[in-house]
RNA sequence: UGUCCGAUGGUGUAAUGGUAACACAGCGCCCUUUGGAGGCGUUAUUCAUGGUUCGAAUCCAUGUCGGACAGCCA
């Protein structure tokens, strides 16, 4: 075969959507000298999978067409902000990025993240400027008299009464705003643009307000704080930003967006702002104010609780940044609102935990096996892979005795028909280990089993001679005397139905048994299992040991977080 | 009854005037010391009506349906 003929490695296709397109014309013409995007969170809660989506897009442009993305912090409302929420923001933006786009992260010299309120010098020179331009007016009309001089969508607003002042009063009125000399919602900077157009924001839009708030950035230094539509344009022109973009609901932002930068007679280039959908996902909901009630309300541990879709929450629960960064990749990118399936996610979860997690025996509900013909006090170490999908994963040796546990569901005394697990006569394999076959079942006065007695196949177990024998199922298991016991958290959806939030209160469709806690027999290799590793339960799913772990103590206690369960035809055929 | 945006299998997306494709979900089979993973197969799609064109998911027109917008939030 000639040299030609070997097909090249294939690697991942770049992703392709209207955006992206857009920046490769922009790269082709030579547009721009570099690209330069943004992720601009509000610090106002934790970040959730849907800014996921914008990280990756962001992020994965300026990996893609060799430019920077900044993460800036859109703090202009320091009413709603909090210190709390930038340290997330900037642990979860690390953590999205490790090991993938690290190197197109920009920040401030001081190795800091960008924030609007490091401009409101700036921001407050442009508004001067604008002033003299007799582009902005300042406005005292009340909040409630602003709503009425608006309109409606389909009625034309009136003109402010203050609209013609002197460009001179102007700047004695904003200087004085600045000053602190007027309380709170006494006046406004307003743009003059045209209060009958028929997008609303662009009637005569409020750019600065008074605000008597110390900021966690800036202190007690400002009374005034710029509005988003003013200082996000005007901060993506200082940082050289040359693709915003942002979600769908800000399209009718843009003209407003634009009227700014070109009312200020900037050097070009200008930025421009592009807008996709954002992420809605099944059985969840995402709105930071629907998050934020949730962990008020304690209907959920915290921001990180493993059921919320927060990124913490899914970092904690055992989902990886590549995971995430795949989902982001299959979903891709448009101008189309639907709703995501969650068996997307799932998937993009299954197919990085299946590849990296290593593979242990761990019983969630116990039932009691005595294999009668194995001696008593004996011990054998078996051989067992940690992981099918990985070679280099090696081994480890895991005990054998002669009482051990077997998970409840894989013994039925009356089993429905094609199950083919244990059953009274049956025989079914253990996993790494013997065929075994039952032989009695020890029942309470209940009639429920309690404890079966069976008999090995001792010439069974691999390198025996009937290592090879067919017997239909494959059962996991844990020596008694060796297992350890663990905190398993069990999750599952936090609502019931697909779009909670679509209509009335999302909290009445809470899922009621959203996470279940057992204690499981774990073989004891369990004993030391690390935070950062992932691990497949066998025929259960994936887990990963939670930071409440109780790991230096003479007694630890160990806690796992189930990830997501492994796909189960069993259970589906069973429902049929 | 304003402006802007959108509509492709069940779901999310691709096709940029030239064979409607991919992933997930579903179904079936094979394989399996995980009822996992994997392999193979399969069901099902261009909102409607007109127009332009040799040829339309793509361009045009009209209509229908859906979304966003009337915070001194972002």
């Amino acid at each position: 075969m000639s040299l030609e003929n070997i097909a090249p490695p294939t690697a991942a296709p770049a992703p392709s959507d209207f955006i992206r397109d857009l920046v490769a014309q922009h790269v082709a013409a030579e547009h721009y000298p570099k690209i330069h995007t943004r992720f601009p969170p509000e610090p106002n809660g934790y970040l959730h999978i849907g800014h996921a989506k914008s990280i990756c897009l962001n992020f994965g442009i300026a990996h893609e067409f060799g430019g920077v993305c900044n993460l800036r912090m859109d703090d202009t409302n320091p009413t709603k902000e909090d210190i709390e929420y930038v340290e997330s923001i900037t642990t979860d933006v690390n953590w999205l990025l490790a090991g993938w786009a690290d190197h197109c992260l920009g920040l401030t010299p001081a190795q800091a993240p960008f924030y609007a309120s490091n401009y409101f010098d700036q921001l407050y020179e442009f508004a001067v400027a604008l002033i003299k331009k007799g582009k902005a007016f300042v406005c005292d009309l009340s909040a409630v008299d602003m709503e009425t001089y608006r309109g409606a969508p389909d009625r034309p607003g009136k003109d402010s009464p203050f609209r013609n002042r002197s460009v001179e009063e102007n700047l004695d009125l904003f200087t004085r705003m600045k000053n602190g000399e007027f309380p709170d919602g006494t006046r406004t900077l307003r743009a003059k643009i045209d209060m009958a157009s028929s997008n609303v924001w662009l009637r005569d839009p409020i750019l600065y307000r008074i605000r008597h708030t110390e900021h966690h950035q800036t202190g007690a230094q400002w009374c005034i704080y710029p509005m988003y539509d003013f200082a996000h344009c005007l901060s993506d022109y200082i940082e050289g930003i040359t693709h915003s973009i942002c979600t769908l609901e800000f399209e009718v932002h843009r003209p407003l967006y634009d009227w700014i930068l070109l009312s200020l007679d900037l050097p070009r280039p200008l930025p421009h702002q592009y807008e996709f959908a954002r992420l809605s996902l099944g059985y969840t909901v995402m709105s930071k104010r629907k998050l934020m009630q949730l962990v008020d309300e304690k209907l959920v541990t915290g921001w990180d609780d493993p059921r919320l879709p927060t990124i913490s929450g899914l970092r904690r629960r055992g989902v990886t940044a590549e995971a995430l960064r795949n989902f982001a990749y299959h979903i891709g990118i448009t101008k189309y609102n639907g709703v995501t399936d969650v068996a997307v996610l799932e998937h993009a979860i299954r197919e990085d935990l299946n590849k990296r997690a290593l593979r242990r025996l761990a019983v969630l509900r116990p039932l009691k096996i005595v294999i009668t013909n194995y001696p008593e006090g004996k011990t054998e170490e078996l051989d067992a892979v940690n992981n099918p999908e990985d070679e280099v994963a090696g081994k480890r040796w895991i005990p054998f005795s002669r009482e051990l546990y077997i998970e409840r569901d894989d013994f039925q005394e009356v089993p429905p028909p094609k199950f083919f697990r244990l059953k009274p006569g049956g025989e079914v394999r253990l996993k790494y280990a013997y065929i075994i076959k039952c032989d009695e079942v020890v029942t309470d006065a209940a009639g429920n089993p309690i404890e079966l007695r069976c008999t090995a196949d001792l010439d069974s177990k691999s390198g025996g001679t009937t290592a090879g024998r067919k017997v239909k199922g494959t059962i996991h298991w844990v020596s008694a005397a060796h297992a350890v016991d663990a905190e398993v958290r069990l999750y599952d959806r936090l609502f019931t139905v697909a779009e909670p939030d679509t209509e009335g209160d999302f909290k009445v469709h809470l899922n009621p048994h959203s996470l279940e806690i057992v204690t499981t027999k774990c073989e004891p290799s369990l004993r030391d299992a690390k935070l950062e590793t992932r691990y497949q339960f066998e025929r259960i799913g994936y887990f990963t040991m939670d930071k409440d772990s109780q790991l230096s103590t003479n007694n630890p206690q160990l806690i796992f977080n189930r990830t997501i369960t492994l796909k189960d035809t069993w259970a589906k055929a069973l429902q049929k």
